[in-house]
DNA sequence: CCAGACAAGAGACGGACCGTCTCTAATGAG
DNA sequence: CTCATTAGAGACGGTCCGTCTCTTGTCTGG
């Protein structure tokens, strides 16, 4: 029964090992995912994923990098300030879904500053619609400094790591029309 | 050298081994604390540890909780809002400091619904204080919703969970300055 | 087309730690 | 004083780590 078909090598062994680890997350969770099992799926020896990846920590960064769509491709462009805003929060609770609480969970614990790496896209995203929003003439332009600009995605991102569990809507339409539109079109906060 | 010295029970036992592991926590970090270790430094068995908490999480939990002092015993009162909130956030990053940010970590990865038991308490807290205000004629009466009340101490949260850094004092003030003061002050929120 | 470099597949290895179990002796309760 | 309890100490099987070795398929340069 031995099927010696052929020898995997290169991207395409790389592949199947980051779809083997993409499985393993969800059948076993971050915390009881081990490199054996994702070897043994993914049919090869544990030396070859320690040949890519130094640890399991880099090797399941690297798997969710190979799933996950980058946001700040297309950014969102409804016409309304509103309706961006919401746009962007509705993908970014999509985005925390797909990976998984315990996934983010564990990949936080382990890895230093992944901050950066997974969560500073957002703010450039924001920027891009406010600076529409104000050229349309919805807000004053430059109303909002760095933390105004962010701060939807903060609160959001905050409500997914502390609940874990899926964000209604409700909640995100809380966070646009009490806290968020109410600062840029009432009154801005300091420019700094 | 065996200094068969006491025998120690109950409270007493208790008590040096959450020391123990306290001391662990600083001195191996949240991941690398193992059970041998504490119950080593505690100079007791690993089965003692096990008969008083179920797993690592657990007995972390309970050596953290043995010296964080709670906030809410003592709601600050400076006599004018500004004051109070910056004294809840200053008394958040200082706890937040003494338990480290890789504790938290660690048990937000593996405690399943961490956060009713330690963060929810920051809410009664804020709404102690914004009735205290309301009551001097600082902000109008119900002027702030659940989520209003509870955005400083979530911004805050946000920060210390994702920078993994000491906080400094002006994100304190940007907080409080740039985004919750308009808030309350300016034109409140859907009270929903 | 061939030889040799390279890396995949497979598994053994020592080590760390898990969580359980056993045995003894100290200790507090009645 | 007697006895139930449980601390102290360590052995145990098990899992997984990260490294190492060995064979063998596959690609590449001459």
């Amino acid at each position: 029964m031995n099927e010696r078909a052929v020898r995997r090598r290169g991207p395409e062994l790389e592949a199947a090992i980051l779809d083997a680890t993409w499985e393993e997350l969800g059948a076993a969770g971050y915390m009881n995912l081990t490199m054996e099992a994702v070897a043994d799926r993914a049919r090869t020896g544990k030396q070859v994923l320690y040949r890519r990846w130094h640890n399991r920590a880099e090797l399941v960064l690297a798997a969710v990098r190979s799933r996950v769509v980058s946001i700040s491709d297309d950014v969102p462009d409804t016409g309304e300030l509103r309706g961006d805003v919401l746009a962007v929060l509705g993908r970014m609770a999509r985005r925390y879904h797909d990976i998984g609480p315990d996934v983010l969970h564990g990949l936080m614990a382990e890895v230093r500053d992944i901050g950066p790496e997974f969560f500073s896209a957002m703010a450039d995203v924001m920027e891009t619609i406010l600076q529409r929003a104000a050229g349309r003439g919805e807000i004053p332009s430059g109303a909002a400094g760095r933390r105004i600009t962010t701060l939807p995605v903060d609160l959001l991102r905050h409500e997914m790591l502390l609940t874990s569990g899926p964000v209604p809507e409700s909640t995100l339409v809380e966070i646009v029309d009490d806290v968020f539109l109410p600062l840029v079109t009432c009154r801005a906060g300091r420019p700094r």
